[in-house]
DNA sequence: CTGAAAGCGCTTACAG
DNA sequence: CTGAAAGCGCTTACAG
């Protein structure tokens, strides 16, 4: 018998009789045999694999993220490879060599640097990719999946205001973060919409973990004691706050409001039970495999970015403030 | 210029031109050329990718040593392929199948489920694999990295015991986990050997994540109300259960005194301060990559499991028990 | 030092 | 319906 029926055989083509078919597959059976999928890669040129650009696994904002993507992909038979690129601007790049060599179908992207050099890399590539929490740079023809961080952040500091507070801190991510950047824009432009002036003492900025949040918080709370309720940019640096908060006996949100952004597993556990602008992770995730699958399919086809809608889910740590 | 030279070019062999080297750099940057990594894995025999099968990227305690197995595979220029099986027999299964056609260069396998075909499977592959969290079967040739998850029980128990109870409570795992029914037998053994009787209302079986925790502490208060402590059999179930006796207001330690296992990020928070045995997740990872980094290299040359210590972090979830 | 040739393990027209 | 042949994009002896 040769190669080709048995490739036949394999890839259930018509042109096969049924008994030859049922030979093969007994063979195959038999002798363990699994096809190599370098070879069938290289001759069809199709990796079936794509790859998922991940700043941080051990977040679990991303690893809600990853798990969407991995499941759907999962389930078309597409293999995800990801990388840890820890927001470093080198190891983003080798992320996009390495997916062009391994010619994977497509890819995911979750950059936090987007110079010159990482966008014309992007110019140059034939794979569709969708950018992820992160809006596609113009120049590019590809669709992103993403939510409002601008609209959502200024409905998070709207929630404040209307609940009567002014002296609004914000604890933000670095100033290098896109993300960041949106939400603290949003913060800026509700705090001035409402007249309430912008006071730099009001803001920390630097990181987006736990440990930045708590020293965060005392930061804020050392450089104007007068704040009554801060909008922590995602739940991270909510809970971090909200620790510092307990260890310095300082009651929430009797004393202090705090509203994050993200809602974590751990948001809702008893003792934190934080009010925070929910994002669809997971779906987010599924979308965006949804896109780059897609595209793959249909190659002149560009579907069009998603942009999720963001949730005010009320808990416990915003409070009324009663007007002097 | 023919394609051996350029190929010759790229590999830095030593039979080649320094001029003619350059040229090819050049053209190379110029025409924004990357090899094709299929058709040279194919002739390499060689992926320069290995597998890292998750149960769960979401559990925290899987992302840190998929972190840690990331970090040391892109170190050494590998890929790591991950899939999350969500502890399904078959999506094990596959993952070995996929990573034989695709040609990984190593597996770093932590399944659930070991049944005789997954064992048979593994024991016609010809590539090296490494068990994680889990122990090698005996059929089989491979090394673990693991922690010693029955002596720890024992340890954690112990500790419990110290502090002078004896009504101790058991949260765990379902009762097919391996890692669940280590951790359950030293729970067994260290309270025979200590004289205290085994009584099956002190058990509960079924589930590792937080929700399961707070069920649980609820169903082992009701069966038996003079429980004094409980082993957690993780640091979820663990903080689940917490939260149940927060809200019943039960005070920890002074009523009910708990011990975990994992310590993850969220156990050291302000509220929760969870008494646990500590794992190196991400260490664990690395080390795990090490060995088939080791394997492949040195194709011979089956290196020795590793075993990690675990270590008694003490918190504030354990008291005392002053005896009548 | 360089090029022509063979070959990795498949798929896919092309004959028959 | 089946097989022989070409070819995917590389690497690696083998000549020269």
């Amino acid at each position: 018998m040769s190669v080709s029926t048995v490739s036949r055989a394999l890839n259930n083509h018509p042109d096969i009789r049924e008994e030859t078919k049922k030979q093969v597959m007994e063979m195959i059976k038999k002798l363990n045999y699994m096809p190599n999928a370098m070879a069938k890669g290289l001759i069809q040129k199709k990796s079936y694999t794509i790859g998922l650009m991940i700043p941080e696994i051990t977040d679990p904002f991303f690893s809600g993220i990853a798990h969407g993507v991995e499941e759907e992909l999962s389930n078309h038979n597409y293999q995800c490879v990801y990388g840890n690129t820890g927001r470093d601007s080198k190891k983003e790049k080798n992320f996009i060599s390495s997916a062009i060599s391994r010619q994977y179908d497509g890819l995911i992207l979750t950059p936090d640097h987007m110079d010159e050099e990482f966008i014309s890399m992007l110019a140059n590539i034939s794979i569709p990719y969708v950018f992820l929490r992160r809006r596609t740079p113009e120049q590019l023809p590809m669709p992103f999946v993403d939510v409002d961080h601008y609209e959502s952040a200024c409905t998070a500091v709207r929630h404040l205001i209307e609940a009567g507070h002014r002296q609004i801190g914000l604890i933000g991510m670095s100033e290098t973060s896109f993300v960041g950047q949106l939400r603290y824009q949003g913060y800026v432009d509700t705090l001035r919409a409402n007249g309430i002036e912008l006071e730099d003492k009001n803001v920390v900025l630097g990181g987006n973990r736990i440990e930045f949040g708590r020293e965060a918080m005392g930061r804020l709370l050392e450089a104007n004691p007068t704040i009554t309720a801060v909008f922590a940019v995602n739940d991270l640096l909510g809970i971090g706050a909200l620790e510092y908060l307990a260890e310095q006996q300082i009651a929430v949100p009797d004393q202090i409001s705090l509203i994050g952004f993200d809602d974590l597993e751990y948001s809702r556990l008893h003792w934190i039970q934080l009010t925070t602008m929910k994002q669809p992770r997971k779906e987010m995730g599924r979308r965006a495999a949804q896109l780059v699958l897609n595209m793959i399919e249909n190659k002149d086809e560009i579907p069009p970015s998603v942009l999720f809608d963001t949730q005010l889910l009320q808990r416990k740590t915003v409070g009324r403030l009663e007007s002097l």
